[in-house]
DNA sequence: TTATAATATGAATACATGAACATATGAATT
DNA sequence: AATTCATATGTTCATGTATTCATATTATAA
């Protein structure tokens, strides 16, 4: 029974590893992220809350959404945002956590 | 006991985190991570086993060295390197795997 | 149907980034 | 000391990205 060989990474996993690791790389869909880790919000609370341009989170928002990390439902004339992929929100709050203490 | 409030994250937390995932978010530096993985290599080994210019590995390995994400130990000539975060590398072959199968 | 609130979109811009080339450093060998 | 091998560094260039402003869309209410 030889050693495992060392089994490259096929173009499409490399692209959406690189992608789903992108949307973590900036501040700004981390803050968002975060938030949304902790409860469901609307478009104007994350602008509020996280003091950025609406515009801003609305762009954010989209970019996570096609990654299919975030998801949301309507009620009236409001979108409420929330999470959808347990594994990269884990991901994030690990890295979090253990950046945190060390 | 109340539900627990948002708790923002830290400038320096948060740079960090996100640098850390920028490590990750970049095609070359993920099949160099993943190589390292496997075995520790030289540099060279790395340019010939994905076929990429010597300098462009080494300007990545700098900016993974400069993270901690990885190490080398000198041989002669030759710098062999190995990764050096657990977690990170650990992170990066979940995120590979779950997005493998699925 | 006009007004308003919530969100999305498009364009512009300033900045970051990855790759390549040329060259420099540094260690071993002759 | 000169040569060679392994790696690092500096610079340039093309491309990508985050943010902002202005405006469009969509849904509700008056």
């Amino acid at each position: 029974m030889n050693k495992k060989n060392y089994e490259p990474i096929d173009e499409e996993t490399l692209f959406l590893v690189s992608q789903t690791f992108k949307a973590l790389s900036d501040p700004t869909r981390i803050r968002i992220l975060h938030l949304l880790f902790e409860k469901e919000c609307s478009v104007t609370e994350i602008s509020n809350c996280l003091e950025l341009k609406q515009s801003n989170v609305s762009h954010q928002l989209r970019f996570l959404k096609q990654l299919r990390l975030v998801k949301y439902r309507r009620d009236g004339k409001t979108l409420y945002y929330s999470h959808d992929d347990e594994h990269v929100i884990n991901v994030l709050e690990q890295m979090i956590h253990h950046t945190r203490h060390h």
